[in-house]
DNA sequence: ATAATTAACTATAACGTTATAGCTAACAAA
DNA sequence: TTTGTTAGCTATAACGTTATAGTTAATTAT
């Protein structure tokens, strides 16, 4: 074992001061050109590196970013982090993922974790118990501590901060447009429960483009899903619930919030033998790997996931780095986009 | 803004020492209850916490973990940075990310990073083009700087450290029975390039298969695709060899070295309206979600990501935390699963 | 009465850096 | 000659913490 050499001792190799060294390996032009590079030439030879943590302590950056997400098993998610985590790395910083699990607790227990440690910001998307709690107190004391914050996707308005969001609502809006220009007017809406704001705006969309085209919303054809610990429960009651609506009512399209209500969707028409999209076609939100393998393959809304975090990260790096004012915040939008497959 | 409060402050405000402070706040004997209570109360009015910064400096520890994988958008990665994330979190730790991107020179860079910084072990994956290119020395200087490292999945014999794999020649070996018993004799073997230590335990499962039952390996059967930067040029080599073959061969059974081959295979098996798993079935490494919502949905085998993800973290702690001696390694082998669904 | 003990606290060094100010010797300017 | 300047280096403090080794003053033992 090796262990990383020091500029003490660099120091007392060529009986020079430690500061003789710090200045020569910074190439400082106060020390002599001979005893700079006999200096950076022993450095060198040692494998020298700066300690990190020193400097994170002297400088009070630690050069990281922490990010808090509801779930890493996520296709949104997860491409999320990958565009934070290139920004980040290209721009010098490291990144400190902390999973919620969609738990206040834990997101909470998160927060301070990160806002005690070593990290310079936090880029999150909330928790559906948050969203649900309407306590946000852990965000803002963050943000009163002077780590600046990023919110991303699920984000609300009591907070002050940067945020990205998608156009959710127009998004939405347009899908359903689609569907009724493609003559359904029998268009049903699997949803999330009210209180996450994303599923909440699409259910908006979908209701205006019902009004614009004088189509009566049917409450009937709007099925909230229930959150469940454990996924399992909550898709056998999407399942069942999806069942009991096509066999009592005439459905000729569906919008699902994303594309695992669709996936689960499409599993249950197929089981009818409802075929898709001549009898009922489907459009979802979320692009992930489920619309791309499934058959048939699903019309999906992409939220550029990887805009989100990119922009997510350059809003961050920019507040910390001093590029942008502490206290002016953006909102970004970014533009979803319909990718057509076969389902519609 | 309220800047945190540190033990200086707080002796200040007091007029007793920093010792006094530091002291008492860890409840020592050395000082008096009066003072002791005073100052803990005091603190815990200013909300104070401990700047891990310098403890870490300190301790020459951060309690946090480094994580190297080659992808971060990909079902079992996320599901065993998913379940290290837990396990460490549970017992202390921190998790940070870097994504190698499955290329060499970035994996280098990561480890070098994070070897400088705030981590104190590592759990990697090693990135497809280091296998390839049989350079391991980053991983090696870092176990020389003393900063232990755990290898996950894609490991090697090169390198002393603890690892945890799962047993991969011979689950290949047992789903190519399950085909062969369900009287396939004709399967195809959908693989990686022979550098993929995994990919190629698998072609040998399958091989060792055919030899035990007396079925003639035919090289014709097996289609080694071609890696390449961007995943949609990757699966198209695939679809068009795929098609190639079963056109020109009877092809009665399918076995996948991971979701995506299999995923890519059935699509192009319905396509050409060959019925799965009448006249073909198929089985498949990685039990993700393309599995699951697929039609039919595919018979995979699990290789337990929460459990691999789990079990390198807790490797990774007791060295670090001295419960397992610095210089024993352990080799644990997870068992893979065989989960039966509709393909086979 | 004096030494020994103890309670209650403080000072210092150290973790590894860097920025600031300070020092010394050599040389130039007046 | 005396002062000023400069080159080239060093000492110190600071970031926030803790462990170790002091320092008092009061109490107890002899």
């Amino acid at each position: 074992m090796i262990r990383r050499i020091t500029l003490k001792e660099i120091a007392n190799e060529l009986n020079v001061s430690i500061s003789t060294v710090s200045k020569s390996l910074k190439d400082s032009h106060e020390i002599g050109v001979e005893t700079r590079e006999k200096i950076k030439a022993f450095a060198k030879a040692h494998n020298y590196r700066p300690n990190n943590i020193a400097l994170s302590l002297k400088n009070r950056k630690t050069k990281t970013i922490g990010v808090i997400i509801p779930e890493i098993v996520h296709h949104f998610f997860s491409i999320v982090i990958n565009s934070i985590e290139k920004f980040s790395t290209e721009n010098g910083y490291n990144v400190i993922i902390a999973v919620s699990n969609e738990s206040f607790e834990k997101e909470v227990l998160n927060m301070e974790t990160l806002a005690n440690g070593h990290i310079d910001g936090i880029i999150m998307s909330i928790a559906k118990e948050t969203l649900k709690k309407q306590d946000f107190h852990h965000i803002k004391e963050t943000i009163d501590l002077g780590i600046p914050v990023v919110l991303f996707d699920r984000v609300i308005s009591e907070v002050k901060c940067d945020k990205v969001i998608v156009n959710d609502k127009q998004a939405a809006k347009e899908a359903t447009q689609v569907l009724i220009d493609d003559k359904r007017e029998n268009i049903l809406l699997l949803t999330s429960e009210d209180y996450v704001s994303v599923g909440n705006l699409r259910t908006e969309g979908y209701l205006e483009a019902l009004k614009d085209n004088d189509i009566e919303p049917n409450s009937n054809l709007i099925i909230k899903v229930k959150d469940k610990k454990g996924s399992q429960l909550e898709m056998s009651y999407l399942e069942d619930e999806l069942e009991k609506v096509i066999k009592s009512h005439k459905v000729d399209a569906i919008l699902g919030v994303n594309e695992i209500y669709a996936g689960s969707a499409l599993k249950v028409l197929k089981k009818n033998n409802v075929s898709v999209p001549k009898e009922i076609s489907i459009i979802s939100f979320t692009d992930g790997v489920i619309s791309r393998y499934s058959t048939p393959s699903l019309s999906t809304i992409s939220q550029h996931g990887e805009i989100m975090g990119e922009r997510s990260a350059e809003l961050l790096i920019n507040k910390l780095t001093g590029k942008t004012s502490s206290s002016e915040f953006k909102t970004e939008i970014i533009n979803c986009s319909l990718i057509k497959r076969e389902s519609s």
